[in-house]
DNA sequence: TAAACTACTTAACCTAGATTAAGAAAATTA
DNA sequence: TAATTTTCTTAATCTAGGTTAAGTAGTTTA
């Protein structure tokens, strides 16, 4: 197990001295996830956000019908959490757990604003991510507005060509808002043009 | 004029000194807006962000047939901006226009950066208001996939009541998004009912 | 004040995508 | 390896919401 992907990401951003990254090691913690293993529920607070070193997580809600929504893969070298629990530390709406067999590191909300105030450009590493993360949700929202189901298919193919291998089909249906019969229905069309 | 609005809005988050006032003042750049006046257009670099201190303004796409689908509405003590084109400072593909009589007030991105080098706590000011609005979008999301049309109108009004009366109804259709046609079919079945 | 837009409504008709159901193919698990 | 569960496909049927069109009312502008 190494943190080796966390730093390599980090230092893409800014340059840890060692006395900084000894400190930010200190605060993080290891996780192993089994398949379908859960990590976080619905209406539960959300303590930590998690960076994924292997395998990959997912959120997602279910709705009053039972049926789940998927808002985020997270393939390695990701971040995933509630944003909405975790920055506020109330029960949050999601849920996330593991696609595969995965390898997660925690930081706590707590230990993260601890270390803004000794890092401050820990600070900017995260106001960074999270607008990055905005865009990419605005976008979802703008997609979802102006784009048919086919049109958010391929789009999702074009972004996320390593994911499409791994995934089955029922979750890229879930998360571009389709049932999976018309997903395939959609794939069987392409095929035939 | 004042930008009262704006520092009440800041002190929620933190104490300004009066040297960091007149510094962050000093990069503030004030604009009015007619009604319909356009402030970012599609393909162009968005080289500011506005804080609303009156009248509304409103951010959207124009899709391949031409119709508009309003991403979000700014009233009074909102920032509003391009922020894919606001970060990267590239060009956008979101319009930025004014739906009444406004006035805002201009913060570059370049004198943004500035100011998080020179006063940090602007930075987490910002980064604060961002994870709040990475929140919304992500709740958009999720409406988007798991409620019905009638309940997304439901849920912008109980959020949105202010809005609800200055807006236009085929505005509220275009950020639900449903066709104003289907937006009166909504609301005169609730009158009946 | 009239002319010209723009916003809203209603209604008939249409379609993208949902639902239901049933069988085939993978993938897990025993 | 067989048994079980999960995923994918296909096809018939249904519906939420779109489209088209025409009329009304309210607002701008000349």
């Amino acid at each position: 197990m190494t943190l080796d992907l966390l730093f390599v990401n980090i230092s893409k951003h800014f340059l840890l001295t060692e006395v900084e990254k000894n400190y930010f090691h200190s605060k993080l913690h290891f996780r192993k996830l089994k398949k379908k293993e859960i990590y976080i529920q619905e209406n539960q607070v959300c303590e930590s956000a998690a960076f994924v070193l292997s395998g990959c997580l997912r959120s997602y809600t279910i709705d009053d019908n039972g049926f789940e929504h998927i808002l985020q893969f997270a393939p390695p070298d990701w971040w995933i959490t509630d944003m909405f629990s975790f920055i506020s530390q109330k029960p949050g709406t999601i849920y996330i757990d593991a696609i595969e067999v995965s390898e997660i590191i925690l930081l706590s909300r707590a230990d993260q604003l601890d270390i803004f105030e000794k890092i401050p450009a820990f600070e900017r590493y995260f106001r960074i991510l999270t607008e990055n993360s905005l865009v990419s949700y605005r976008k979802r929202v703008m997609d979802g507005l102006s784009l048919t189901a086919v049109e958010r298919y391929h789009d999702f193919c074009k972004r996320y060509p390593t994911l499409i291998e791994c995934l089955p089909q029922k979750q890229i249906a879930s998360y571009i808002g389709v049932t999976p019969e018309f997903l395939s229905k959609i794939r069987s069309k392409v095929k035939i043009v």
